[in-house]
DNA sequence: ATAATTTTGTGTTTTAAAGCATTGTTATAT
DNA sequence: ATATAACAATGCTTTAAAACACAAAATTAT
């Protein structure tokens, strides 16, 4: 069931940050922690309320982070891909989760105990850095957010959601089929708007021939014109 | 024209965690660096895409920091009150401002080069500590407006805003009005909407007597009632 | 004070996006 | 393989909020 293989491969091969971050010894200490899951497809790994027990490492596959909102809707916050650190925000805020987050596809994390980092960032400088630092960009990035899905038109968030799905997860070896298969509802939700409208507004793009759509595959045609749409439109 | 008495009165009250977390000799070298500036109403502290050069401690007045959108408009995204600091998160990200400040009316600032603070942490782990909390707290803030401002409805955002202010900056002495005089336009752009329609729904929570207005004179009556409609409606 | 400018208040019109309904299509399960 | 459920597409209606226009009031400057 706990396949360590993947774990050692992220050590050995100094794949994330953290790992270039951490003495021998203490490397020892999260290895000797790190206890690995596998979730299914929509399972939860840690949902809104909850007290935060640990540092999630994404191995494999796709993980959005999500907040409930009001009837229903869901705005998605962030998307994540291996190898990235997360659900310590609140934690380290001292406080339950104030989002959820969730497999997007089967994946495979990493838990390692808060307590345990909290231990390693008082012992290492750089580690405390690390945190300092992936906090600092994430707010940039939220209070940006704001404004982006607050004041811009539907045209503008849905480009500005597809930047960020080829930023985050880039594309096939076609360098044209984006490398994430999402529900429209998703795409929907990652953009501040009505399932509908996302569909409709695909549509346009389609129409514009700024994209082409087969099912939930999604091809990048024009990314330029994306980009100046998701900055202006 | 530098007035030190306030920044005496702050250290030797210990009026703000962050001075019962350094040393003596911290507290010394904070001290010797720290220069006072005086604002006037409405003047820039800082402007979006400039370099993070200070750590900046409110020590009297008001502060916005806000983000410029489409079209002139503009979105309110925290409000500081004495003694507060920010403008730290760009250069912990290593990246420009994201964001600009402002002093909402008379305010006195002081500055801290962040090469300081930087050291500091270095050397005090506390002050990571110290960073690493407020930066998570103000992310989990970010990310639960994001869902307020999209999702809720003028009436929430409003009531929200509202209660905002009243967590910020508290009443006079008479417990009820409001101890900030913002005008419609800072309203509205602290809740989402347009001047007219912070007007116009300001005017609707007096017909349901909720607040009285008297030019930017707020009180509140009934706070129970906008807590609940910042929550719902 | 008086004029000029900004801010506030209202009514009306327009529009972007949500809501709803229906049908077709594609997965998933038995 | 077929039933069942979930998802996608599209047209139509409704509505919340923006945009606009103008008048009144309040600041600020001269």
């Amino acid at each position: 069931m706990i396949k360590k293989s993947t774990l050692e491969k992220v050590i050995s091969e100094d794949l994330a940050e953290i790992w270039t971050i951490l003495s021998p010894e203490e490397k020892r200490r999260v290895v000797d922690n790190f206890v690995i899951h596998n979730f299914k497809k929509n399972q939860i790994i840690y949902a809104e309320n909850e007290m935060p027990e640990f540092l999630w490492c994404l191995l494999k596959g796709k993980v959005k982070m999500f907040k409930d909102g009001i009837g229903g809707r869901q705005q998605i916050l962030r998307l994540y891909r291996p190898i990235q650190y997360f659900g310590y925000r609140a934690y380290f805020a001292n406080e339950p989760y104030v989002s959820s987050s969730a497999a997007f596809e089967i994946s495979t994390l990493g838990a390692i105990p808060m307590d345990l980092v909290k231990e390693l960032i008082n012992q290492n400088r750089n580690l405390a850095w690390f945190f300092i630092h992936e906090l600092s960009r994430h707010l940039g990035g939220s209070d940006t957010k704001i404004v982006n899905l607050t004041q811009k038109h539907i045209r503008g968030r849905l480009a500005e959601a597809l930047t960020v799905l080829i930023d985050n997860y880039g594309f096939e070896d076609d360098s044209e089929t984006l490398k994430i298969y999402m529900a429209r509802e998703d795409i929907a939700n990652l953009s501040n708007m009505t399932t509908s409208n996302a569909i409709r507004t695909l549509s346009s793009f389609v129409t514009e021939r700024i994209i082409t759509v087969d099912g939930r595959r999604i091809k990048i045609i024009n990314e330029a014109l994306l980009r100046k749409i998701s900055k202006f439109g």
